[in-house]
DNA sequence: TGTTGGCACTCCCCGTGAGCGAGTGCCAAG
DNA sequence: CTTGGCACTCGCTCACGGGGAGTGCCAACA
């Protein structure tokens, strides 16, 4: 184990490597930090953390800079989450009021996350899985073309166009409707399935097929949406990521890009808290000198979705999770609202 | 005006600067293309393009590269539309073909435009000032809270949620339902104002209230949207915009993150075909190293949004001209088959 | 055993200068 | 108007050489 001093030492060198960008030696580091002891001593202490894999040099006699091993390090028993000044917290809350639907707070939110923590911010919408049906809605556009509407707690609404094998009567669209609504309203999506599943025997013989059909497309719906849609903003923050340009920068907007990679990033999040994946712990090659602070949000005591950021490795930790933590309340506390 | 040669000396400078990204001196210029003349000959000519201001010497003793005003001028009077492979236009069709609903449609295009011309792709969402209704849907989610549902012919739907003033019966509803619906359906959301004017006098007096603040929805509904949506991407291939990074990249990623500027961007191109602006003449200056190439698409005959690329100024007009037009045709069918 | 100052050493970084070569502008001749 | 010739410009590359920040090691000291 390390000593208490040496792990100051690196949380010095993690804060002043964030701050500058630059490799720091060890007179540096006695001058800017009250350690007490020499740049010797401080020396002898990064050949230990060099042979431990906290920190590396760039070139021999250069300063010295975190490895991946070192932020783990450095977030697990280190950092705490920076609270957000109150200004900030205002401002958050300000910004989000004014939200009108979910378009809009979750547009709102990326933007808000982007430019608090000046990172690439990405924002799930409400899972389906987990929300509650608040109402179900079934229109006759032509006699057998039908259109069903989902609509969710979380404020929601999923269509589907569906092609009836028969003509279905509006007294039946009626009674389907009001059947299905009594059933599945208010309950988990999750639950759906089995609530509706004998529902077609209840009908008349010619008109079980239309019902099934519909049922199938509903089903589906629940399904296919599971695949979430996420929205990404500040994507210019990349920028600010690092000097070795064109080569850092391409694959991470690719990563970006394809949002299956980020649904499973912020999937793979299991912590109740907050998640911080560094470096190589993501498993998506694009974003290796990426890291990535996720976390969950809900309306009520769970979480619905994930939000987060898309930083460099050589961010500031504790403040970037102050900001991730806080919005993602107050996100919860205004879809709880809605 | 300039002789025929010259013109044709310009032409050689663009696609040889589009290829090699490399200023062109006037030997290259012989070498790769059949002029008939000597290089000296063309380095009379290109003084004459340079006083002219199409185009201009990094650095004294070094080749030339087009300006905005050479680039204008190539694809007003010397490029044509390069029309696609058949292939291509296979890969389209196959690729748009999937395609279940308007936000598939879009996203499809939207990544098939990026991979066809390899630059940053923006497709507006069909704007529903243009489109007429499918069908409106109120719902009761509770005495006093309705849900308004519109669903266009493009296929879009938006939902209000509604406070009503007043409880509302179901039967009202019902008929307020129906009514508005046969009154509206089919019509262009620019003439529904007109429409439902006088919808209210035809209610009792203790509904009337209810109604007026439902038709105050819908028609807000109709403003409020023409603030159009739309979707970016292939952002991963401003990379290949140009070598001198920082700066030129990141004033593009921040215009694309304002998606009320490519809106304007797109609304600018009131030409009924194609429209191209050319580095400065972009109004917004973030892009003014850019170059837009735009199109209206439609389901009919009619546009309903625009769609088109942002690439860097040096760029291969013909073919992204013709990739930009080829899929506005595709997506304009998609949406009138749907 | 841990800490400290001293010291030689290693390299990165940066400015300088030379040589190269692609490209130009001009001119005189065809 | 076109062409070949020619001197000139200037960006690019590379080698050379301090300067400096930082290191590792060692011997001395608490």
């Amino acid at each position: 184990m390390l000593s208490e001093r040496r792990l100051e030492v690196l949380r010095a060198i993690v804060q002043d490597y964030v701050g500058t960008e630059e490799p720091v030696g060890s007179k540096a580091l006695t001058e800017r930090h009250k350690l007490g002891v020499s740049p010797a001593t401080v020396r002898n202490d990064m050949a230990v953390l060099e042979d431990e894999g906290f920190i590396a040099q760039p070139h021999t006699s250069a300063g010295r800079i975190p490895t991946d091993k070192g932020y783990r390090l450095f977030v697990d028993k280190l950092a705490g989450v920076k609270p957000l000044s109150s200004p900030e917290r205002r401002a958050i809350q300000n910004f989000l009021d004014g939200a009108v639907d979910l378009d809009d707070v979750v547009g709102r939110t990326v933007r808000l996350l982007a430019q608090l923590t000046r990172q690439v911010a990405v924002v799930q919408y409400p899972s389906l899985t987990r929300s509650t049906v608040r109402h179900v809605e079934l229109l006759a556009l032509a006699p057998a073309r039908l259109m069903l509407v989902l609509i969710t707690d979380t404020g929601r609404v999923e269509q589907r166009m569906i092609d009836a094998p028969a003509p279905f009567g509006e007294t039946s669209l009626a009674d389907l409707r009001a059947r299905l609504n009594s059933r599945i309203v208010g309950r988990r999506f999750a639950d759906v399935p089995q609530l509706v599943q004998d529902l077609p025997d209840s009908f008349e013989q010619e008109d079980r097929g239309v019902v099934s059909t519909v049922l199938a497309t509903l089903l589906e719906t629940l399904v296919e949406e599971t695949e979430e849609r996420l929205m990404i903003g500040g994507t210019a923050n990349i920028t600010r990521f690092g000097h070795d340009f064109p080569l850092t920068i391409r694959p991470v907007l690719e990563a970006l890009e394809e949002h299956v990679v980020l649904l499973k990033l912020l999937g793979e999040a299991k912590d109740p808290g907050m998640t911080v994946r560094i470096g190589h712990e993501n498993a998506h090659e694009g974003l290796n000198s990426t890291s990535v602070v996720a976390v969950g949000y809900g309306s009520g005591d769970e979480a619905v979705a994930k939000l987060g950021v898309v930083g460099p490795t050589r961010m500031d930790y504790p403040g970037t999770m102050g900001a991730v933590r806080a919005v993602a309340r107050y996100v919860g506390q205004i879809l709880a609202e809605s």
